[in-house]
DNA sequence: CCCGATTCCCCGC
DNA sequence: GCGGGGAATCGGG
């Protein structure tokens, strides 16, 4: 558990944002550079393994898309999947791209 | 009840 | 691998 965490938790809470939503964004968050975890994978690391489509809403919510590396987060099936920050997909797959995690 | 930044399975080419 | 079709699953409003 990092101290930035706590932080971030604390800056989310200033959101009406749930506990779920919270805990995914703070798990998106801690993705380290140049690593990519998809939907599942996520929902998995939150102990809601099945709740990938939550997540995707959860992430789709983000209030703090250029601040959470939510660009990080992309299908199973390797496409990139969505972003909600600005630039939409194009930045994403730059972002990426830039950050040699494809 | 409906929606969505999903996933997985089946079939055939 | 790609296309079409469908079902399962989760939280939020």
């Amino acid at each position: 558990m990092k101290i930035k965490e706590m932080q971030l938790r604390k800056l989310l809470s200033q959101f009406h944002l749930t506990e779920f939503e919270t805990e995914v964004l703070i798990a998106t968050a801690s993705i380290e550079e140049g690593k990519t975890l998809t939907y599942k994978e996520l929902a998995e690391r939150i102990g809601r393994p099945n709740s990938y489509r939550a997540v995707g809403n959860a992430l789709g919510r983000n209030p703090l898309a250029p601040e959470i590396p939510c660009h990080r987060v992309i299908k199973s099936s390797g496409e990139l999947g969505g972003y909600s920050g600005k630039g939409g997909n194009r930045k994403k797959k730059r972002l990426l791209r830039s950050e040699n995690a494809i």
